[in-house]
DNA sequence: GATGAATGAGGATTCATTCAT
DNA sequence: TATGAATGAATCCTCATTCAT
């Protein structure tokens, strides 16, 4: 009889699943994750889980949000709370935002998108709604703050944002995929960050 | 003029069934592609398909397999036959090999990887030794030459050749994620190609 | 009043469902026995079946295996709680004992061994020593018993306990193979058992 | 590309084919065997099989009744042709014949009677009425002419011939499900021939 | 609310049998 | 005849979901 893993309150249940569920889904993938695995992660019965959640479908769209609602917040909390030049947004509190987005959950979101979203087009609507657009958004803000001001040159990269999460979306795929070999992603994305500035410095 | 229900074409038939599953598996990914609808898209019995390949996760490999083995013959062929500068090399034949990948099939089996990849060790080193690997040294090779020749500057960029992938990597998981938004992934991968020439060139 | 379609039991399952697969196997022999005919002869759903047992074969050994441990019982409890004469244990509780086997469940069992005995060399390694190496072990130590008491002469007997099998074993396969043709089982049980007597007495 | 076993002519085919049926069936039993297999044993396709044998079960028949054509010939040809006393024949070829059924096909198809048996009536008619009715009537008449000739007393032997057929009986299960366990099965037979002449000499 | 025993549709795989060549 | 590629019914097994307790 292992312990539950959890042990608190009802109103936290909903989350408990949710974090156990996407450490299932980070190992094995949505389709071969089973329920009942769910369920023991969270320390909960399986009949429970249904309580919470109607289908595994439903689970794994309340994954994705989870991940993608905590993701949002911070975003956002970091873009509207600056006062730095665009340069210096840019290379600082953006670039160690995207530096560590390999390592985070929202990897594991990623690669759920690849597998199931296809399948879950409304999934993907609210994904890129609430991340995707926002965060090229406020890159493509970030830019035209900087051409405003004088800092940057006009340059095709305002409509082309992701250029920014491109060695992110590498580094991400390449930890799924090639996890072993190593590949420096801090230095990637700091490269790609120089190319960038460089590009649309005036 | 009813069909026959028998066909012999031992020769055709691995292939036809591997372009069958890659078009399933295109559509719904691995696991919820049944072998039985890989069997009638190639025209086939369900008994068939196991007498090609033993079991359905073989068949996926197969498939990759083949997408790979093509891929091989594509890349290394243009690599050898060339006599143009480092650059021109780069903004020719290079940058219209990386525009095509992300809609070819290589962007299928890319997705087959990060959804299966993990439970299939050996075949993502296989994909890395004979794909990855091999396109990567290439890059290299072309950065390097270019060096030598006096055309490139010392650079980074040596060590972090997935710059040149991660536009193309971008593109193909926008195109089966958010396949409905507009990106121009041409543009995109051009724009990068821009920058790295700019960041490498003396 | 329609069936409930729930009915939790859980400690009987096992049980129950090892008997229809007596049952079953008794009337169709192991191979042709489909898990949903054990099913439905426990009033059980398929799915069920293999929350008790992972597989068929699992199966086949739980239904030898319970019906070796409950002759064991009988077997040994007669042994030890006599206190007759050698010859009157033979012809007593032993005889009645080998009687009663062409038509016990043990019949089925030697069935099932015979014909899948040879893919499961663990489970004939099992019955040998829980049954068989029992039985003629206490066979042997009659004999022996009835030497040392003066009753019986020494002789080649006591190395061939299994005289005292053969005509068991004779009865329990005419039992399975040639049912409709009659043959008192008993009385030829009886005469190997005279004749036995005859040649081991001093 | 293994040789055939057989390059005979097409006369010998079904004997061909029966013979390697019999091999395989011997190795895993009816059930477990495929025609595939047996085909490959008898060095012929697949397609050829089912020229000569409509079925699988037909096979089966036909494999059961060539083993019991060759040894009824074999078994009255001995009864035939003796002028032996009625001991003198039973200690001499009728112990040596009982001595090697257990090592001959008879055990195989002993085997394959007790598992496909009960599912195939008219095939345990026949090997009834052409090997055991016919084996069990030479014994009681060998018996019979004993008593005739005042070799032999009344018995109730003479009812239960099967008592000559135990020891042979236990020793093929013995050597079909025990093999590995050592047991002189000639001494068993020897034994029970002693005790049988012992209980009906005059 | 919780539990986990019970259900059954669904899917991978096997193999006797057929038939174009 | 002879072959073996091709078929598809049959079967084992899995797992999301339900429901008696």
């Amino acid at each position: 009889m292992p312990k539950p893993r959890y042990q608190r309150r009802k109103e936290d249940r909903p989350q408990e699943i949710t974090e156990a569920a996407l450490e299932a889904f980070a190992e094995k993938g949505y389709a071969a994750t089973r329920v009942e695995e769910v369920a023991k992660r969270a320390g909960v019965s399986k009949g429970l889980m249904y309580l919470y959640f109607k289908t595994k479908e439903e689970l794994f769209k309340a994954v994705v949000k989870s991940v993608v609602i905590r993701r949002i917040d911070q975003l956002i909390g970091n873009i509207e709370t600056t006062d730095l030049s665009s340069e210096d947004f840019i290379r600082g509190p953006l670039l160690s935002f995207m530096k560590q987005v390999p390592g985070s959950p929202v990897a594991i979101v990623i690669r759920l998108l690849i597998s199931e979203g296809p399948r879950h087009p409304d999934l993907v609507d609210y994904y890129y709604e609430n991340v995707v657009a926002k965060g090229l958004a406020a890159i493509t803000g970030f830019v035209e703050q900087g051409v405003k001001r004088g800092e940057f040159r006009k340059s095709v990269i305002t409509e082309l944002p992701q250029l920014f999460l491109a060695p992110v979306m590498l580094s991400i795929i390449w930890g799924i995929v090639f996890k072993t070999r190593q590949l420096d992603t801090d230095k990637l994305i700091e490269t790609q960050i120089d190319m960038l500035l460089t590009h649309i410095k005036a």
